[in-house]
DNA sequence: AGTGTGACTTGGG
DNA sequence: ACCCAAGCCACAC
């Protein structure tokens, strides 16, 4: 292990459940300064197969970063089984979004 | 080795 | 609030 696609999949791994970080906050856990794309890029690759909690990542303002009809809807309902409201407008619940977002 | 692309981010108009 | 441009990183062709 090493390789970047490892060090962000074990942070993903680290995300507890009904919390939610942003794609910069997962890549700088991860070592990566501006990796935000990677982290997309793996999770849209990987992610289910390798059983990452991909709902649980949203974009830097707390918007679901999939599109209605490529997977939000699965998102948002996941995230509600979690207790993590989702406003009509695609955004997380403020309260939880301001509980984790950034791990430093 | 070069180019294109993506579930991003930030800043400016 | 909305749209556009530039920056950055890893991967596939």
């Amino acid at each position: 292990m090493g390789s970047t696609g490892e060090r962000i999949k074990e942070v993903l791994r680290g995300v507890p459940y009904g919390c939610v970080a942003t794609y910069g906050g997962i890549a700088a856990s991860a070592g990566l300064a501006n990796g935000a794309r990677t982290v997309a890029r793996l999770l849209h690759s990987s992610a289910a197969s390798d059983g990452l909690p991909w709902w649980r990542i949203v974009r830097a303002d707390g918007s679901i970063a999939l599109r209605p009809g490529a997977g939000m809807e699965e998102q948002v309902a996941r995230l509600a089984d979690e207790g993590v409201a989702v406003g009509s407008d695609g955004r997380v619940d403020p309260a939880v979004f301001g509980r984790l977002s950034r791990w430093s």
